[in-house]
RNA sequence: GGCGCCGUACCCAAGUGGUAAGGGAGCAGUCUGCAAAACUGCGAUGCAGCGGUUCGAACCCGCUCGGCGCCUCCA
């Protein structure tokens, strides 16, 4: 049974999909007009993760996630760069793409577009207006609060309180200041659309009722994004949409907390953010392994709590990773007796048991990764007593399977040292090979100065040398 | 002004009533010609502070201190 939180309720409540063994999930994706930074990544990672999770759990997931492709930012963008918003978002649906691959986050199974909704959107304001929940001014419609009886359901806000603390210039024309644009006029030059109202393009809200609803159902599942959309970006969804339903909309609403630097909110404005792509390119490791980090990293703490970024966790969480790949390159090796099979399926079934218990309980990864941690040290003692073949194949198995849920583990070649084997490998590795033989010939004689001198050379390549009780001697770089 | 979040060992981080998961660092040990690596072991009698409820509290209640977020585009 998995328990997830709601921000609805404000509790941790049983998930019951409305149609058994189906999730219907959306989650409010990018406005593409720029790169990525790791706040997005970890909002989408958390996403994929819940995604992988349910489908582990046996339901079939229909996952929306949308690309916001007209908006102001982006018409900004466009003029700054003298380009078309098309060739705007083309390029940063692309760096999208490119950056959550490297993360492993996986495609959404639907990917609208609000450019490719604005039949949707258009129908939807004018419901709204016939419901008499929307009103039109010059060629601009606006969505009326005060008409929606439950508007501050989400965000657990009284109108009378927003009103107390809006700063910010309010248009004249508007009847309430919390009142929001569903359609918005086109002036000269701008991306526009034909609408009952005239040329125009949508309001941000209303293409993720609209796209939700025509993808998912009036009614469906999961509905997610950052902690910073509770208000008001959800909370006009949901007034939109239950407002021109009558329906529920999203049953369970999940958020994500923030990547923070220095205990304060990434963000633009401080300037204190690092794009997704800096952090590959900076890397001192190869991009897989990157990917690999950065994702431990991201998932080591709860998805619903902040997050400090920095150079260090980066670093701890490479440590982490080592230690496992550690023991999945032991476990490669040939069979060393078979004393440790009969502990190894109990310590697989307490493992899967606690992730699953974990991972139920509001997808708590965390605690999901300590469970695979303690599997490592189980079997680091049931390879000390000896694992046949077949132990060895399951065990890492295990790992990957378990770990796919998280997109961990999946990788068959790690580096452990940065030094020379970071970048493109230069020795073969039958030439490696064929050190470590001279160098363990070098040991029987006795002859340590040749043999230490062999081990400086490959430790110049990055390649460490672990010898091992019987003078052979494994390596790994 | 309104709404909300957080404060757990040197660092990161789970735990929301039954006596403190996990990781990193550190220390010790095993192994070893030495070393490295790896593995094993150790680690908070206490969970910001004070008071209260309870047989029992990191967890519930109250107050205080400290940090942060939202109310405006924001993952």
């Amino acid at each position: 049974m998995i328990k997830l939180y709601n921000t609805l309720t404000g509790k941790k409540e049983e998930f019951v999909p409305l149609v058994p063994k189906t999730v219907r999930m959306y989650v409010c994706g990018v406005t593409v007009y720029d790169y990525c930074h790791i706040g997005h990544a970890r909002s989408a990672l958390v996403f994929d993760v819940i995604r992988r999770y349910l489908e582990y759990s046996g339901y079939r997931v229909e996952f929306a996630k949308n690309f916001t492709d007209v908006d102001d930012k982006i018409i900004k963008r466009a003029n700054e760069q003298g380009v078309s918003c098309d060739e705007v978002t083309a390029k940063f649906i692309q760096a999208y793409y490119d950056d959550m691959g490297k993360l492993g986050v996986r495609p959404a199974s639907i990917e609208p577009k609000a450019t490719e909704h604005i039949a949707d959107i258009v129908q939807l304001t004018e419901t709204l207006i016939v419901k008499g929940l929307a009103y039109q001014v010059d060629g601009d419609v606006y969505f009326e609060v005060a008409k929606y009886g439950d508007y501050g359901r989400l965000s657990k806000r009284k109108l009378d309180d927003l009103q107390a603390g809006a700063r910010v210039d309010v248009d004249e024309r508007k009847r309430h200041p919390m009142d929001f644009a569903l359609w918005k006029s086109a002036k000269p030059g701008e991306p526009a659309w034909p609408s009952p109202w005239g040329q125009g393009r949508p309001g941000w809200h209303i293409e993720c009722s609209a796209m939700s609803i025509r993808h998912l159902g009036e009614t469906f599942d999961i509905h997610g994004g950052g902690m910073d959309l509770i208000f008001p970006h959800h909370e006009n969804e949901i007034a939109q949409s239950c407002g021109a339903t009558g329906k529920e909309f999203a049953r369970y609403w999940i958020h994500n907390g923030f990547v923070q630097i220095n205990q304060e909110k990434m963000s633009k404005s401080l300037g204190n953010f690092f794009t997704i792509r800096e952090i590959f390119e900076k890397s001192e490791w190869p991009e897989e392994i990157t990917g690999e980090m950065l994702r431990y990293f991201l998932l080591s703490t709860h998805y619903h709590g902040p997050l400090d970024f920095s150079d260090l966790a980066i670093r701890e969480a490479k440590q982490a990773l080592n230690g496992l790949y550690d023991l999945f390159a032991r476990l490669a090796e040939p069979a060393s007796g078979t004393k440790g099979d009969a502990g190894l399926s109990m310590a697989l079934e307490r493992t899967q048991t606690a992730f699953r218990a974990a991972m139920d309980d509001d997808f708590n990864t965390p605690v999901a990764i300590a469970a695979l941690q303690g599997l490592r040290s189980d079997l680091n003692k049931l390879l000390a007593d000896g694992l046949s073949l077949e132990a060895r194949r399951g065990a890492r198995e295990a790992f990957r399977s378990l770990g796919q849920v998280l997109g961990l583990f999946q990788l068959d070649r790690w580096i452990f040292n940065v030094e020379g084997g970071g970048s493109a490998s230069r020795t073969s590795e039958a030439e490696i090979e064929r050190q470590i033989a001279e160098r363990t010939e070098a040991k029987k004689r006795k002859d340590f100065t040749r043999a230490d001198a062999i081990r400086a050379e490959l430790a110049a390549q990055g390649i460490i040398i672990e010898d091992r009780p019987d003078g052979t001697s494994r390596w790994k770089r």
